[in-house]
RNA sequence: GGGCGCUUAGCUCAGAUGGUUAGAGCGCUUCGUUUACACCGAAGAGGUCGGGGGUUCGAGUCCCUCAGCGCCCA
């Protein structure tokens, strides 16, 4: 006997059951025959000393997901962990921490003690994000974590930097760079992000040396300081005399050529054009075009530099105010309108990034862009959903070079030592004590350290091992899905895709599935300013890891965003429940059989038959939907069917069949057994904690209670590794039957509520069955049960004799009597049958009319026959309406 | 400037290859503690699927166009 609780109770369930899982193996490959076919992802690494996120949820819970389903279809499951170094996040944080305990910058303290530093932060809260992601449910095989700085992976990181360096891929050059005058870094192109701001678009004269002015606007007035040239378009007939002219830089006298270039546009501004290379992205194109002279006028601390003449030293912005007054005061502005800017700001931190030029270090990413390119044309890669594609190849094919170096020290250090007698770079795999062209020990390795996605880009094959031939990498790579969010598909998976082309000649997994982000109720996004962030913690606190997983996994559409409201947490949290009780009721219905119960030869009822054949299509349909990565379509059904199908109705007849005992309840026990367990691995991926949990207290009960039944391969030891179900035998014709049991069955509550007949009362009832009177007759008791009918006074026959007062329901060639004695309100009801009536000739003339219409000929036959077959229904209702109404 | 997505019930969202009178959860109304579940059950109200046009026997679904919102790239 059963000692379920009446509820759920997440609580004490999901770390003891995790905890079961990982001692057991079952996170591993290893659970499954060595020449199982496997099935590999490699996780996102989330920052090693970031915080849990609505995003982390959501991708563990598709990519968990996956891989449980996978390894319950018997396939070597591996979910490869680790976690990113992260690092100018990482960085900033334990510079605050510094500041905070210590009272020093890093600076102070120096480069080596601060990585010590660093690495001590990594290890105290390194496993703060790996324990949230146990806590999701994660089944990955933590055996195998890796950190994008350990040992081996940086191996790779090297071993791909001096790859690409021979190859001629990876180039220093100076460079005009997005600078980060706060982080003292440069930047990715990816890593700003612009933004509308209100400004101003100030309009001044350029002198021209021999007299006259021209006149040009800008949008940064400090930039003027570091113009090498004024252009127009060569065909601007304002301007085409000065064209071959010089002018001068105000307030500083600086002599510059006037240049005509197509690239102007007439009419922006002036139509004149201010060229600034050193500080302007389109300026430096310019530039390199005509040979013009880069002058920086800025520090890297964004204050102005010695270039700047009597400006040096002031801050970019004091310098605008400052200059624009000076010019001001010489006559030289002529005015300043408000203008809409587009700033360029950090991803992080939000300053704005000052475009500048310096020394770096770049990938030409161009030769792999086209592979990554090939790799999606041919479909050897498949993005899903596939609209991204557009967005993976309009990237790809407007590659620009990749700045990988970082002004930073918490990173991989690039593997580059100067000499400082020659002058020559050494570039190699082992720290060199010499240069290994002169063979001078004065050497220096270069300061910076590569950007984190340089070592990310490398995750799929790095974490296997690469650069060596390890088993793991024989066996497991190319790896199956890379499941992110859309947000870096630049970042990373694209260049996961190009560096796999490149150092493993092949692609680094067949799938990228991209999901949304997570925003608030009302679709903004989630931001700590706005104080709209939804702690996941505290969501899983409240309703249970499962719940939270279901409704991100349920609640969208690939690719789309997802808008979290809690309320649906909250229903799935209830879900939840229903499933545990659903549960209890089986496992507390067994002592209504024996083993002696058991037929020899198995007769479904039609209710098992209908319940047995509603299995067998989720089972498909699921399987279809999750094939084609349509997990939220596919988690929807099962937990309609689930709740709506089995819960709500097939529990209600099992009742009524077990209460026959015998074969009868044996045969319904073994239904239930089969639906519910069917139903726990349709959704143990989805909701993998209280599915286990159910699951393992219906094994227990049906062992315990020797009916000799089980699952055909004996039950397994656990649902995580048990088999994924596979569809059975349909009963199309029970179903139907069942299925318009049913109706009935909901038409006769409908009416008896509408009588306000008290629930507990039983009634009686007449049924004219037309042909169906065997199979109505066989459902008698679930029937009576189910719509509250006394038996004894329930008629069934091919026709019947109508009484005179009584409710009539009709559907189709089925006509049902409830002669409700002293309560039938006969003025109501005829008023009732009238307005059926009228509704059912708006159907007839609405089908007849679309029967006579071209349809008939043009449509399917089977559509046109399930029209025709409808309209037999809709006449024979009529026709039994219209009598009832005459004798009314 | 180019591209993408969204617009369906009061709210949050589903609606495979076009094919009944468009569905769910929450909320709302009425009723109900029949031992699986009140984290529940039964019945019900509520939508001209953003506007317009087109293709088709048939359009929430395909095409064009307009509007609003959001995002990406330049």
């Amino acid at each position: 006997m059963s000692d379920m609780p009446k509820a759920y109770n997440f609580k004490n369930t999901e770390d003891r059951l995790y905890q079961w899982w990982e001692e057991n193996g079952w996170f591993k490959p290893e659970a499954r025959p060595a020449d199982a076919k496997p099935f590999v992802i490699s996780i996102p690494p989330p920052n090693v000393t970031g915080a849990l996120h609505m995003g982390h949820v959501m991708f563990v819970a598709l990519e968990d997901l996956m891989i449980r389903r996978a390894r319950m279809q018997g396939m070597a499951a591996l979910w490869v962990p680790g976690t990113d170094h992260a690092g100018i996040a990482t960085q900033l944080q334990v510079e605050k921490m510094l500041l905070r305990t210590l009272e020093e910058t890093r600076e102070e303290i120096g480069r080596e003690r601060f990585l010590e530093h660093t690495w001590e932060w990594k290890e105290k809260h390194g496993s703060y994000i790996t324990g949230q992601l146990r806590r999701l449910g994660a089944s990955c095989d933590w055996d195998r974590e890796r950190f994008t700085l350990d040992e081996g992976l940086s191996r790779a990181v090297r071993e791909a930097f001096v790859r690409m360096y021979r190859m001629g891929l990876i180039y220093r050059a100076e460079y005009l760079v997005n600078w980060s005058p706060g982080l003292q870094t440069a930047v990715s192109d990816l890593e700003v992000e612009y933004s509308e701001e209100p400004g101003y678009l100030y309009y001044f004269n350029y002198p021209v040396k021999g007299g006259g002015q021209l006149p040009v606007a800008t949008t940064r007035p400090e930039t003027i300081l570091g113009d090498t040239a004024v252009a127009v378009h060569p065909d601007d007939p304002r301007y085409k005399e000065y064209i071959g002219k010089t002018c001068l830089v105000p307030m500083l006298d600086r002599e510059i050529p006037i240049i005509a270039d197509d690239y102007v546009d007439i009419e922006f501004g002036t139509g004149a054009l201010k060229i600034t290379p050193g500080h302007d992205p389109n300026d430096f194109e310019i530039g390199q075009k005509h040979n013009l002279a880069i002058i920086n006028i800025m520090n890297k601390d964004a204050t102005m530099s010695a270039e700047a003449g009597p400006y040096a030293g002031l801050d970019r912005f004091d310098c605008r105010k400052k200059l624009w007054a000076d010019m001001q005061e010489a006559g030289m502005t002529i005015k300043k309108e408000n203008y809409t800017l587009n700033v360029p700001r950090s991803q992080r931190g939000g300053e704005i990034i000052e475009p500048l030029v310096s020394r770096q270090w770049f990938v030409d990413a161009e030769p792999m862009a086209k592979m990554g390119l090939a790799a999606v044309h041919s479909g050897r890669i498949k993005i899903v959903p596939d609209r991204f594609v557009k967005v993976w190849d309009n990237w790809l094919e407007n590659i620009r070079p990749w700045c990988i170096s970082r002004q930073l020290w918490w990173g991989h250090r690039i593997p580059v030592w100067y000499c400082d007698d020659c002058q020559h770079k050494t570039v190699a795999l082992e720290d060199p004590t010499h240069c290994e062209a002169c063979g001078s020990p004065r050497i220096q390795q270069d300061p910076d350290v590569l950007d984190t996605w340089f070592s990310s880009g490398l995750w799929p094959f790095s974490t296997l091992g690469w650069p060596d031939k390890t088993p793991d990498l024989e066996r497991f790579y190319p790896t199956d899905v890379m499941e992110t969010g859309y947000d870096i598909l630049f970042f990373w998976v694209a260049r996961m895709v190009m560096s796999a082309a490149l150092f493993t000649n092949d692609i680094p997994f067949h799938t990228v599935y991209l999901h949304g982000l997570v925003r608030d109720e009302h679709g903004k996004k989630m931001s700590k300013s706005y104080g709209n962030v939804t702690d996941p913690l505290d969501v899983m606190a409240q309703y249970g890891t499962d719940a939270l997983r279901f409704t991100l996994l349920t609640g969208g559409t690939p690719g789309n965003d997802l808008n979290l409201s809690l309320d649906r947490v909250a229903s799935n949290r209830n879900f939840a429940n229903k499933i545990w009780n659903a549960t209890r009721f089986v496992t507390r219905s067994l002592e209504k059989a024996t083993k002696a119960d058991k037929p020899a030869e198995l007769a479904y009822s039609d209710a098992d038959k209908w319940i047995l054949t509603r299995l067998s299509q989720i089972i498909e349909t699921a399987d279809r939907l999750m094939d084609n990565y349509q997990f939220g379509e596919a988690g929807r059904q099962v937990y309609d069917f689930l709740w709506g199908d089995f819960a709500d109705w097939y529990v209600e007849l099992a009742k009524v069949q077990m209460g026959q005992g015998g074969a009868a309840a044996w045969t319904t026990l073994s239904v239930l057994r089969k639906v519910l367990d069917d139903s726990l691995r349709l959704l143990h991926p989805f909701i993998p904690f209280v599915t286990e949990e159910t699951w393992q207290q219906l094994k227990a009960a049906f062992v315990e209670a020797d009916l000799g039944i089980e699952p055909a391969e004996g039950w397994s030891e656990a649902l995580i590794i048990a088999d994924w179900p596979g569809a059975g035998e349909q009963y199309a014709a029970a179903a139907a039957n069942f299925e318009q049991l049913r109706d009935l069955v909901r038409a006769i509550r409908a009416a008896r509520a509408d009588n306000k007949v008290e629930p507990a009362r039983k009634i009686a009832a007449i049924v004219a069955t037309g042909d169906k009177a065997a199979f109505f007759t066989a459902q008698k008791p679930i029937f009576a049960f189910l719509a509250r009918l006394d038996e004894a006074r329930l008629e069934i026959g091919d026709s019947v004799e109508p009484p005179p007062q009584a409710i009539t329901i009709s559907l189709g060639d089925i006509a049902c009597y409830l002669p409700l004695s002293g309560m039938v309100d006969l003025g109501k009801e005829k008023e009732r049958l009238e307005k059926e009536l009228a509704n059912l000739d708006k159907q007839i003339k609405r089908v007849t009319g679309l029967l006579n219409s071209p349809f008939a000929q043009k449509a399917p036959t089977a559509v046109v026959q399930k029209e025709r077959d409808k309209l037999a229904q809709l006449q024979a209702s009529h026709a039994e309406v219209t009598e009832r109404l005459a004798i009314l």
